[in-house]
DNA sequence: TTGTAAGCGTTATCAC
DNA sequence: GTGATAACGCTTACAA
């Protein structure tokens, strides 16, 4: 463990090379200068420890190297995730991660996202429903899994499509009937497209399909009661389960195992989002987000030279694995 | 959905309100000013959408309003948390987070530091077990489960008394024959005193008591092995497990319900952290770390006016959660 | 190629 | 209480 002594300056660098404060900024920056002098100037740094001021660049150049992630939390399993990888992609393009938490609180979303451009930061990375963003025009920002306007680049996975594979998969794996569920307070963004695509796929494929909301006032009732309302031969005609998110279908799981069926012997379920436990172990068969592939997309499109022509919604492909609560052969 | 117009300067304001920048200056900061002119400079800040770019403001002053903080990852469950509430806490606080995810390299950790360092934090919270931490002398830095110096504070849960809690709670519990799993390469931190604190309660209170170090050569060998050769009328002798982790806990568990055991009928195992599934459920029985109860600690410390006498070590109390892995009557 | 000097947007120190 | 003015540490023309 070494310490360092503190603050020099470039000035302080200067005068130790016994070189001009302009030459030092050059050997800072890599511009071309002489080779003596550079190795002047560089063992004059090292001897004072010197640090570049990011503040006092930060002024001239309006570059920072920061960018801000706005994101509900980092403690769900998706959004550590996604933070971990936006915050390694975003490194290894130089650039340093400034997190907000928001719980999904709009007045903190909107209090984040001043600070954020306080901060001078290069561009913004949220994950927000919040319908009023405050957003200044000339910072670059990228939305994930909500789509503002033509003018604010959307990352998601393909959530439609996801749906579909999901209602797709199901049937292949035996069910006849399917139910879709969804639980919590309708929000306006990209995942709504699961249930979608869900739909669509039963309709165009003439599947019987059902579609319950959960809410918190009535719980999980209004699933027991359609399950116990379509029975046949005391087993349940709905065989197949598509739930909106894998926190769902675990849960839903373990409903389904206290009511005395079996996962996936009796009922089979998919969740979204292809989360892992932390053994590394799947908690359900899925749709899986290409997690990293957001994250580079989000980074990629937020740093983007050409900001005159962006793609408004990049929907990434998704895939289906299975996780134990379906019958594959291979689970 | 707003937009604001573009980076308008103190001067602007000024130049808008007709009154001096100084003035100006002293509205964004609260120091006592005229009503009239405070109204006036209010109105045209608004009317411009100015807001203080604090880089500059940083460069006057030296304060930043950024903490960095420095974890090896945030997609392990503990590591998520600990941000969350560390980020949450430093909001409160008026501080912002500057993340930076290490994976443990001892390069990047440094290479983080460096960078923190030039951006000027207001301070580094770090949850590393590099030896080598290359830190400045006067940046104030808290460090999480490691203890280095007397001149580092460092924060962590009462590693020893978890360690003697799960002793005593397995013992409790009806084992008679304990034994201390680990895994991992081993490394010099904090935790490191679970495993000193099972042992010292074992050999305090004459309980047999066994330790094995899994590695990744040998896998899981060393732990069926001993299994093997400790079976009492065909049960096992050693009825009691504490794990490191909760992370091994679970894979322990597993691996005895494929050698045929019952958890927590023939074993009982108990696993450190406390981490709850996303169903909010616990994963195993385990010893609690209070991790917002650290996070709290850590931003105190780290911002504490008088940083002359702070302690070099804060352990904060555990306390034993049952889980489904052991024979708790209300489990 | 190297050195000089003018700001970047704030804050802080003064006279007023 | 208010308003010029000098830093803060750096980049970047531009002059040498």
């Amino acid at each position: 463990m070494k310490a360092k002594r503190s603050n020099p300056t470039m000035k302080d660098v200067a005068r130790e090379a016994g070189v001009a404060l302009g030459t030092v900024s050059k050997v800072m920056n890599n511009i071309p200068v002489g080779a003596e002098y550079r190795v002047r100037v560089e063992e004059a740094a090292k001897k004072l420890g010197y640090q570049v001021n990011s503040y006092a660049k930060g002024l001239k150049t309006n570059h920072t190297g920061i960018v801000a992630l706005i994101i509900p939390s980092v403690r769900h399993p998706f959004f550590g995730l996604l933070t971990d990888y936006i915050c390694q992609v975003l490194m290894t393009r130089g650039m340093r991660t400034l997190l907000a938490t928001t719980e999904s609180d709009m007045e903190m979303e909107n209090k984040c996202i001043r600070l954020a451009q306080q901060h001078k930061v290069e561009g913004i990375i949220a994950l927000t429903y919040n319908p009023n963003i405050e957003m200044d025009e000339d910072v670059p920002f990228v939305s994930i899994d909500r789509f503002y306007t033509n003018r604010v680049p959307c990352v998601a996975a393909d959530n439609y499509g996801g749906g579909q594979l999901a209602a797709e998969k199901l049937v292949e794996l035996g069910a006849r009937k399917l139910l879709f569920l969804r639980i919590g307070s309708s929000v306006i963004g990209e995942p709504d497209k699961r249930e979608a695509g869900f739909e669509s796929w039963c309709q165009l494929n003439k599947v019987p399909c059902h579609v319950i909301h959960l809410n918190d006032e009535d719980g999980f009732n209004p699933f027991y009661d359609f399950l116990r309302d379509h029975v046949r031969d005391g087993r349940p005609e709905y065989t197949g389960i598509f739930c909106s998110t894998d926190q769902l279908a675990v849960i839903i799981v373990k409903k389904l195992k206290e009511m005395g069926l079996s996962v996936p012997e009796d009922v089979q379920v998919i969740g979204f989002d292809g989360l892992m436990n932390f053994d590394e172990t799947p908690y359900c068969s899925s749709i899986v987000q290409p997690v990293e592939k957001m994250a580079e997309t989000a980074v990629d499109i937020l740093l983007s030279e050409d900001r005159s022509k962006l793609p408004a919604l990049t929907c990434l492909p998704v895939t289906y694995r299975p996780g134990g609560t379906t019958r594959d052969n291979e689970a």
